[in-house]
DNA sequence: CGAGGCAATATGAGCTCTTG
DNA sequence: CAAGAGCTCATATTGCCTCG
């Protein structure tokens, strides 16, 4: 019998969805976190959730916050506030079966409350929920009364009015249905993951997996060292997915062993070509359309944000805002000139 | 049966950087 | 110290249907 280790790894609502997504991605976590190798993309949406779910609490100004690092605490502390007068609650959290979770908001509803995760997604995604299932899983475990399970996602058509008012920046989509029907299986997906961490590093070989439907921080150690070639893989391919997977099929790994003959697309035999020659190639019908243009010439650059939650008045959620740009004017006797802008401003938006 | 057209789907580029 | 897992726009490819 071998029951103390999976009792000193408490189940969290993520590990549970760890598990579901590669069942080694869970051991690792556990077990060789220290391998984990975190990229600025998935660095930045993190920070970007955790500034959706601030907003999104902001909106209920009569709402009380479970804080605090202690979950015991938080536990103790939820149970405290939903005895008392009914009001929102943020970061509810509750344990049941040994899994753990905090709900988002908890909202007043007449048959106890509403349930509800916040996303930074504009429209509710499949991996939703079973997030929402385990939540609520454990919340009706916990008692607590659920009037309905919700998932509140960035309406992508919101117009940021200004002065801080983002009222109307999320719609709630009832997701109680489906997520009921996905609670039964629950139970099941808890006793894989303690079975998966009361053993050994699962065998599992990379696949559609390390990228569904997130990709995964240790594919680098996953992937054999063989593998991670540094050459030119049959991948490099533009939209040439499908047929990198055939060519690795017949065993070839380097686009330069390639025949000719299995590449149809023009634009594939022009990368295979440079590819195998190490010489760049020049259109000469680019370097005539060039020459043909008249004077005066202008060389634009520009740069853009584009923010889940909108810091401009006028501008919609990951709407693209210009912020910058420059401009370098060419004429015929081979002058140069340059004119730039910079925002400085909080208006800036439009100028640019 | 194949060309052509349209729609659906895939791919690539470019962008976010906190809070309790 | 741990949470969460994004979007838009443009373009390329693929899949399917129709019509000659």
């Amino acid at each position: 019998m071998n029951n103390t280790q999976p009792k000193r790894h408490g189940l969290s609502k993520s590990r549970i969805l760890l598990h579901r997504q590669c069942p080694k991605r869970l051991w690792l976590k556990v077990y060789r976190p220290e391998l984990e190798e975190i990229d600025d993309g998935s660095q930045s949406r993190f920070a970007t959730g955790v500034h959706v779910g601030e907003i999104a609490r902001r909106l209920f100004p009569e709402g009380v916050l479970v804080d605090g690092d202690d979950l015991g605490q938080a536990i103790s502390d939820t149970q405290a506030i939903l005895a008392g007068e009914k009001r929102p609650v943020f970061e509810a959290t509750f344990q049941s079966g040994g899994v753990l979770v905090r709900a988002d908001l908890l909202l007043p509803a007449k048959n106890g409350y509403r349930m509800v995760e916040v996303k930074q997604s504009a429209s509710v995604k499949d991996y939703h929920l079973a997030d929402a299932a385990i939540q609520s899983w454990v919340a009706r475990q916990a008692k607590l009364p659920l009037a309905s399970v919700e998932i509140a996602h960035i309406d992508s058509s919101f117009v940021y009015p200004g002065g801080g008012d983002y009222r109307g920046l999320f719609r709630y989509a009832d997701i109680s249905e489906p997520v009921a029907a996905m609670e039964a299986e629950v139970p099941g997906w808890v006793s894989a993951a303690r079975e998966t961490l009361s053993g050994e590093e699962p065998r599992i070989a990379p696949g559609a997996q390390c990228e569904t439907p997130f990709e995964c921080p240790f594919f680098g150690y996953c992937s054999s060292p063989a593998s991670a070639e540094d050459g030119y893989p049959p991948e490099i391919l533009p939209y040439g997915g499908a047929l990198a997977a055939i060519l690795r099929g017949d065993g070839y790994t380097d686009l330069r062993d390639v025949p000719e003959g299995r590449l149809g697309n023009i634009k594939h035999r022009r990368v295979w070509r440079v590819t195998r020659s190490g010489q760049a190639e020049l259109d000469p019908e680019a370097g005539k359309l060039i020459a043909a243009l008249p004077y005066p010439r202008y060389y634009i650059d520009f740069e853009t944000i584009n923010p889940a939650v909108p810091v401009w008045a006028g501008t919609r959620p990951y709407m693209q805002v210009p912020f910058q740009w420059s401009c370098h004017v060419e004429t015929a006797n081979g002058a140069m000139s340059h004119r730039a802008f910079l925002a400085t401003r909080a208006d800036f938006s439009r100028k640019a």
